[in-house]
DNA sequence: GCCAACGTTGGC
DNA sequence: GCCAACGTTGGC
């Protein structure tokens, strides 16, 4: 059974592109337990993702990947140079994990204006208000919707 | 740069 | 276990 997720990432930080041209990524960084539980407990190979480009103008969903490896230890959590270093993880306790995702379909991106502005995203996740969760559920009804907006024919294999 | 909406931390 | 203070996210 698939599931289907939006991941956030700032363009300036790790962009669609990149994905593209590296032609997968592990997912490093999560440091938020609602978004971690559901890398570790939810997240299976195959999952659906939209790629999220935030914190940029505007914000947009900029292609459709999916989860080509579940959760393991993050292991940036016990690199001391790493900027996501957490003194509390270690090898007995990673405390956090992360999944590795692949680039499945480029699409016409779809600003955030223009997925408010859609009645039938209503209720999705990404549009309520102070949402911040960085990993977060996506109904298949509302996945396929965006990736119609996104000029795709419907949701890619 | 502002600020609303959270999440985390730590004293008690 | 409460809650005030603080830090972060992320749209605007």
């Amino acid at each position: 059974m698939v599931n289907y997720w939006l991941m956030k990432s700032e363009p300036h930080v790790y962009p669609w592109k990149q994905l593209v041209s590296d032609g997968s990524t592990y997912w490093d960084g999560v440091r938020n337990y609602q978004a971690r539980n559901i890398m570790r407990d939810d997240m299976v190979v195959g999952d659906m993702v939209l790629f999220y480009h935030s914190n940029c103008k505007p914000p947009h969903v900029a292609g459709i990947a999916k989860v080509c490896k579940g959760a393991y230890p993050d292991h940036t959590a016990q690199d001391s140079e790493s900027k996501y270093f957490d003194p509390k993880a270690s090898v007995e306790n990673p405390r956090w994990v992360m999944v590795d995702i692949e680039p499945v379909s480029a699409m016409t991106s779809v600003g955030l204006p223009e997925l408010k502005s859609n009645g039938d995203l209503e209720g999705m996740p990404l549009l309520r208000r102070g949402q911040r969760l960085s990993v977060q559920p996506v109904d298949r009804k509302h996945f396929e919707i965006v990736c119609k907006m996104g000029g795709l024919p419907g949701i890619p294999e």
